[in-house]
DNA sequence: GAACGCAATAGTGTCGACACTTTCTTGACG
DNA sequence: CGTCAAGAAAGTGTCGACACTATTGCGTTC
C-alpha cells in the first residue's frame, strides 16, 4: 500500500480569495490547509511585515476561523522557516535580512548544481528531452509574459532539472527555496534591472543537459543564479524601502481600534 | 534588530522521561514543545512504526495532554518529512524506505561537501583550529565511547564544518537531516560492520582543511559517507526485520478501553 | 455464497472557553 | 520629572466538546 504524501508545498496563485466569504456557507474541512496558503502569502507578498509579532486573535477574526487552524498554519511555518516562535510570546515574522538571503541563494545555487550533476549522470534520453522541449515550448513567448507567468516558468524550468535528478529530496528542498524567496524574485522580475540574458543563460543550460556536459552546466547555472543574486541587491534595496516607507498609519488605528462592534 | 529563531532542531537524548508524571504536578507550558520531543523520539526509533496511522487520541492519552499539543507538534514533524497528513484520516509515519533513506545520504554528501568547500574558502586560521582541536580532543577516546557519545560527537564535527562554512542555511539543513537518519545511523554503529576506519576519515578530513585543498576535501567526505552507507545497508536491513518481528501485543488492549471514568 | 448497502463506531477537524503570562496603563513615591 | 510597582488589558497555551468524515460490522438482496 503506497502512502500519500500531502505534500503542501507549491499552490502559488490562489485560495485567498473569499476566504472569509465562504466560511459562512460551508462547515470548513480544511481551514488549516487554507490558513496555511493565506498566511504564507501574507508573508511572501510582505503584507505581515519582516520582524512584526503576529497575532494570533487578529489573523482569526480576518480569515473567519478560529485560533486552532491558524496556530497549525503557523507550526508549519515555523519549521519552514517562514516565522519564528517565542514561547509565551507567539509567532514573529522572520526578519529576512540581505544576509540570509544571501544564504539562501548561495543554499540554492549548492542544490541545484547538484541536481544538474545528478541528472547528466542517470537521466535517460527521453528525459533530458523532456527538459529540452519544456523550454523549447515556452521559450519564444517567455520574455512578454507577465511577471507571474515568468516566475513560474522559471521555477518549473528548474524544479524540472530537480526531478531529473532523480532525488526527491533535492525537489522538496528546492520547492521549499522557491517558496521562501519567491516575492524578492518577483520583486526583482518586476525591477527595471530585470534584463533577458535569463533566456540565453537557460538555453545554454539545456545544451549543456544535452551533452551531459555536468562540469559547464553547474558552471552555467552557478554563474546564472550569482547573476540574478547581484541583480536582485538593489531591487531588494527597493523593495525594503517601499516597504517601510510608505507608512499608510497602519499601525496608529490599530491602537485605537481597541473594542470594535 | 536581529531576531532570534528558536531552532527546536537538536535536542537529542533527554525530555521523555516523566512527561506524563509531570504532567500531573505542573500546569505544563509547553506541552507542544515536549509532545514534539516525545514523538520525534518515538518516531526515530521506530516505536511507532513506519507507515502506520497516528492515533492521536491514543497518543495524547500516553502522553498526558490533550490533543491539541499533540497536532501541532504532529504538524510540524510533518513540514520536517518525518509524517505525512492525509485530510480527514490523519498522520501517517512516514514509511522510510531503503531508496529514501539512500535519497537522505545523498542530499547529506550535498550538504556536507558544499559546507567544506565554504569553509575552506571562508573561514580564517583560527576557525579551522577550532576543527582541528575539536577533533583532537576526542579522538583518543572515540572508539571506546558508547554508541551514544560516538554518534554525538560525529555529529558535531560534521556540524562544525557547516557551522564553519559561514552559511546558517547549510547548519539547519544539516541538523535536520541528522535527526532524520539518526536512528539508523545509531544502528550501524552498533552493528557488527561498524569499523574503525572513521577515524582516520576524520583525520584526513582535518588535515586537507588545515590545508584548505577544498577539493581533496570534499572527495574524501564524498568516500566517507559512501562507505557509510554502504555499511549501513546490511544494517538497515537486519533493523527492519527486527522492527517488524517482535509484536507484542498491544493493538488488543485498545478495543477494550472504551469507557473510562 | 458474494456483493451491496446501511447502521454503529472510531477518529479527525474545528471551535469556544479558561488559565496563565506578558505587556500596557496608571498612580504613588523618590 | 523620572522610576518603579500594582493592577488592568491583551495575548498565548491548553483543554474538553461537538460536528463531520471514514471505517467497520452486520444484515439484506440477488
Amino acid at each position: 500500500m503506497r502512502t500519500v504524501v500531502t505534500e503542501r508545498a507549491e499552490t502559488s496563485a490562489d485560495s485567498d480569495p473569499s476566504l472569509a466569504a465562504e466560511a459562512e456557507t460551508r462547515r470548513a474541512a480544511d481551514s488549516s490547509e487554507r490558513a496555511y496558503n493565506t498566511i504564507r502569502k501574507l508573508l511572501v507578498e510582505f503584507k505581515l511585515k519582516p520582524g512584526e509579532r503576529i497575532n494570533e486573535v487578529q489573523l482569526s477574526r480576518s480569515l473567519g476561523v478560529s485560533r486552532t487552524p491558524i496556530r497549525e498554519a503557523l507550526n508549519r511555518l515555523a519549521s519552514e522557516g517562514f516565522v519564528s516562535l517565542t514561547p509565551n510570546r507567539g509567532f514573529f515574522v522572520r526578519s529576512l535580512s540581505t544576509e540570509g538571503l544571501l544564504d539562501l541563494y548561495e543554499f540554492r545555487s549548492i542544490i541545484e548544481c547538484a541536481a544538474f550533476k545528478l541528472m547528466c549522470e542517470r537521466a535517460d534520453d527521453s528525459e533530458i528531452d523532456r527538459l529540452r522541449s519544456y523550454w523549447e515550448a515556452i521559450v519564444d513567448a517567455y520574455p512578454d509574459q507577465p511577471p507571474d507567468v515568468i516566475l513560474a516558468e522559471d521555477e518549473g524550468f528548474h524544479l524540472l532539472i530537480a526531478e531529473l535528478s532523480g532525488n526527491p529530496e533535492l525537489v522538496g528542498q528546492l520547492s521549499s527555496i522557491n517558496a521562501r524567496i519567491r516575492f524578492i524574485r518577483r520583486i526583482q522580475i518586476e525591477h527595471p534591472s530585470h534584463d533577458k540574458a535569463q533566456i540565453t543563460s537557460h538555453s545554454a543550460i539545456v545544451e549543456a543537459a544535452v551533452k551531459r556536459d555536468a562540469e559547464n552546466g553547474t558552471k552555467l547555472l552557478r554563474e546564472h543564479i550569482e547573476m540574478t543574486v547581484s541583480a536582485t541587491q538593489q531591487a531588494l534595496k527597493d523593495a525594503l524601502l517601499k516597504v517601510f516607507a510608505p507608512d499608510n498609519g497602519a499601525e496608529l488605528k490599530r491602537r485605537r481600534r481597541a473594542r470594535d462592534a
